[in-house]
DNA sequence: AAATAAAATTAGATTAGTCTAAAATTAGAA
DNA sequence: TTCTAATTTTAGACTAATCTAATTTTATTT
């Protein structure tokens, strides 16, 4: 039906598609994909035709609401490999991806399904991202990005927006994986800079670089 | 290094000279995957500048060391993943071999080896065939052919050489699956159809058909 | 040993995905 | 509002894998 490829490019319009609600520009996924935009037109052309795409000249590009579905049903066969690959095989965080890139794509639904089950049906993975379900409905997650708090209080590590092995290993580094309890004690003005407090209280400082990327739940 | 193609390609060539001794014929190939003989040329010669296969024009072809090496490699993590499918996530043995069939191309040798322990070590896949070990060495096993047998004796159903859903199914209808223990009570000298019992009394008609494609051990 | 049948190879196309370089279009600046 | 710069698209070519049809080689049979 879809190949890799395909899959692939739906893939990262669907993610372009959230950041902003503006078409998707051939440049943008270019980028994202390490191509260049004279592929992207071409498989543009490709998906328009299958209807996954709308796409016009010039324009850029919107995802359907069919390939929206192929999207989220690839999002989702990733994100319950990659809680496999942790929580059975025992892979840290930052060593799964690449091996769920490859997985994400082998084509039997019976055996997403299966995993699911087995895994006892999470909801979300190791980086924090729901997991959509079989109808490509994804759990409300009530998360933050750590950079948007204005005022101090206490919070949760909740996932990640940059997915790179440095970023996590650095994160590891710093004691900040998901499931971490922390309060924010001061916000610096100029720099935007935080001073935060583990539970132990240990204390470590997070410039904005590291913060943007830091999603958060309030600490019940 | 590899592309998946190719892979197949050496599955195909190894399993094909593992029947007989001589060079693998390019019209055994193309059947064997379904393919034409035009196509094989071509990957032959593709295999040959590889070095995976000592090829001569018109002569057929042989599997080197080194891309014995890799057929090994793709039996390996296919086997593996038959025995996660079947034992994990409790799929029957008559259903696996497709998605194997796509795992088995995902590349990443750390993964085979935590499946691998995780599987705790497995030296049989579901169908009864031995798991090649990290360095290719396949297990001996000690396996006949049910066809060969030409005196009564008792036996343990240990593997099958037909993989195809309907001959399992077959199998698990007469009840004939890996493990079963049987003894043979008479051979039919005209069209070599065997008279075997279960342990339980029960019996049973096979024509050499169905023997042709059980592997069997003797039984303790 | 010549004729013929079978098998294998080559020639030439096709499809999916990619690229570079040139042309077209859009959007921002003077 | 015209010009310029950036972006996008087209044109043309390449690689991997495949096919059909034609040709070549091998093997068999008379």
């Amino acid at each position: 039906m879809t190949t890799t490829t395909e899959e692939n490019y739906l893939k990262a319009i669907y993610h372009l598609s959230s950041r902003h609600q503006k078409s998707v520009l051939t440049s943008e996924i270019a980028g994202s994909l390490s191509t260049t935009s004279a592929s992207v037109t071409d498989m543009l052309k490709k998906l328009s035709d299958k209807n996954l795409v709308e796409y016009e000249r010039y324009k850029g590009v919107r995802i359907t609401r069919k390939g929206e579905k192929v999207a989220l049903s690839i999002i989702r066969r990733h994100r319950l490999w990659e809680v496999f690959l942790t929580d059975v095989l025992k892979f840290k965080w930052d060593e799964v991806h690449d091996m769920a890139e490859e997985l994400e794509h082998v084509s039997s639904d019976e055996l997403v399904k299966r995993l699911d089950s087995y895994l006892g049906y999470p909801k979300f993975d190791p980086h924090g991202d729901p997991i959509p379900d079989t109808n490509g409905k994804v759990p409300a997650n009530g998360q933050q990005l750590l950079s948007e708090m204005t005022s101090t209080g206490t919070y949760v590590i909740s996932g990640v927006n940059d997915h790179s092995p440095a970023f996590l290993q650095f994160l590891e580094k710093k004691g900040l994986v998901p499931g971490t309890v922390f309060s924010i004690m001061e916000i610096d003005g100029f720099d935007h800079s935080m001073h935060i407090e583990f539970q132990n209280r240990k204390s470590t400082y997070i410039s904005k670089e590291v913060s943007r990327n830091i999603l958060i739940k309030s600490h019940a």
